[in-house]
DNA sequence: TTAGTTGTTCTCAGCATGAGTAATTCTGTT
DNA sequence: AACAGAATTACTCATGCTGAGAACAACTAA
């Protein structure tokens, strides 16, 4: 058998074949009642003047997570650490591979998807200036194969929201049932039998826990002030908030 | 704007880091009613001796799909496109890539989740006679971070029979009800209610259809020929069969 | 004040589930 | 040849969850 330092020769000789790995992040907000995506105007090339996900390389220090963590603080312009960012979650996607689907070059792309709370607009000026929230319907014709990134971003986030509390990382600290309803509305396209959906939150153990507040005011054409509630310790759904079968598909 | 040739320039500088990228593959089946992983025994360093998840290098003209499928069946002794290497479900389960889980230099894996029959044994003096089925009860201090990718394969198999036909993927492709109960109890580690479970099977639509035939002989210890089924051409269950909540945990 | 909207709670029928029972058909053994 | 044990399949029944609709009160905008 060859002792290992025999190994680490062959080991280098391998790996200066051109191979890069990045991350690039689907990163989903509502604004507006419209469920919404990061995107970056590409400078440079290829794909010059198209909208893409917001990416990068992974350094050699970090792993993956924490890239998919920095490029979205970067592309948001929010500081790691800064409120509103800790409120993100970030979870691995898939991983893009394909030879030929980057021109330059062999490129491993690690996909991120991340839920996010109503974020300012980028700072205008700032690195990320160039990046921008856009809904999802007018969100085509991506570089890359980010077209299907972002399909499969959307699939996973719709399936998450059937049996994990996500939905929470979609809304403020308090919120009401109905703030949840709608970020169920926009992320599976539908409505949602308000009655129904209140019984079913409630009932569901650690989703949401009630604060004992209630809002300030009512909603913008009437109605009473809601309770407002925060998010519960449970980390699935059970039973689970499932979509009705038609709109599975 | 520099011109693309400029950066073709730039990005072949930053390619030269020593990234290497790789599929391990978490290849999953029923022996005897057990829950198996395929093992092969590492005879190189690092960790030699220690039993690791099959794997190897993205080949340059691949894509990892291609490399998880190629890999396995070196590691079965099967050639591709022959017979039981056809029915094996293979899907991607997610990339691990923290610097330092490869003592060599950095790697990352992108790790497969495959489902198969009941395959033979790897065929001794092989490439893969190193190769083995090991119930996953006894698949543990695995080489790198493999006890985690396997971890995280079960459960995604776990919780992938709720909502997909997959247990068909585990059976011949004529089978009976109670083969398939099998499999849910093998991967679930409980025992379901035969009559429930009968039941729910053939009331979830594309589950699975009748082939009009029986078996030519009962259960080992007596009971009527069951009917044989082959899979439906669902792609989810609905209704989905569920877990207990206990068991979800 | 009025009209319209919304949060919240009920009611009710339908469906799916878990648990148990029973008829029937086998296999292996006495 | 008979028997015991076991497995498939089909039931029943009580319970709980779901979708749909209705009711009521609280509130906003006009």
């Amino acid at each position: 058998m060859p002792n290992e330092s025999e190994f680490l020769a062959e080991y280098d000789a391998r790996s200066y074949a051109p191979v890069a790995v990045t991350v690039d992040v689907v990163a989903l907000t509502i604004r507006d009642g419209q469920l919404c995506v990061l995107l970056v105007e590409r400078a440079e090339h290829p794909f010059a003047g198209r909208r893409a996900l917001p990416g990068g390389f992974v350094r050699v220090d970090e792993g993956p997570d924490e890239a998919a963590l920095r490029e979205l603080g970067e592309e948001t312009g929010l500081r790691p650490g800064e409120g509103a960012l800790q409120r993100v979650h970030l979870e691995q996607l898939r991983t893009y591979g394909k030879p030929g689907r980057d021109p330059r070059m062999r490129v491993f792309s690690i996909a991120y998807l991340a839920f996010a709370p109503e974020l300012p607009d980028p700072r205008a000026g700032s690195d990320a200036s160039d990046a921008l929230w856009v809904p999802i319907a007018s969100a085509r014709k991506l570089a890359f194969d980010h077209d299907t990134i972002l399909a499969d971003g959307l699939d996973r986030a719709r399936s998450k929201l059937e049996y994990t509390p996500l939905a929470t990382a979609f809304v403020d600290d308090e919120f009401t049932i109905a703030e949840l309803r709608q970020v169920y509305a926009a992320v599976w396209g539908e409505d949602l039998h308000a009655g129904n959906f209140h019984r079913k939150v409630l009932s569901v153990p650690g989703f949401v826990e009630s604060t004992g507040h209630t809002a300030a005011r009512g909603g913008e054409r009437g109605g009473p002030k809601p309770k407002l509630y925060r998010a519960g310790d449970a980390k699935l759904l059970h039973p689970a908030l499932l979509r009705r079968e038609d709109d599975v598909r």
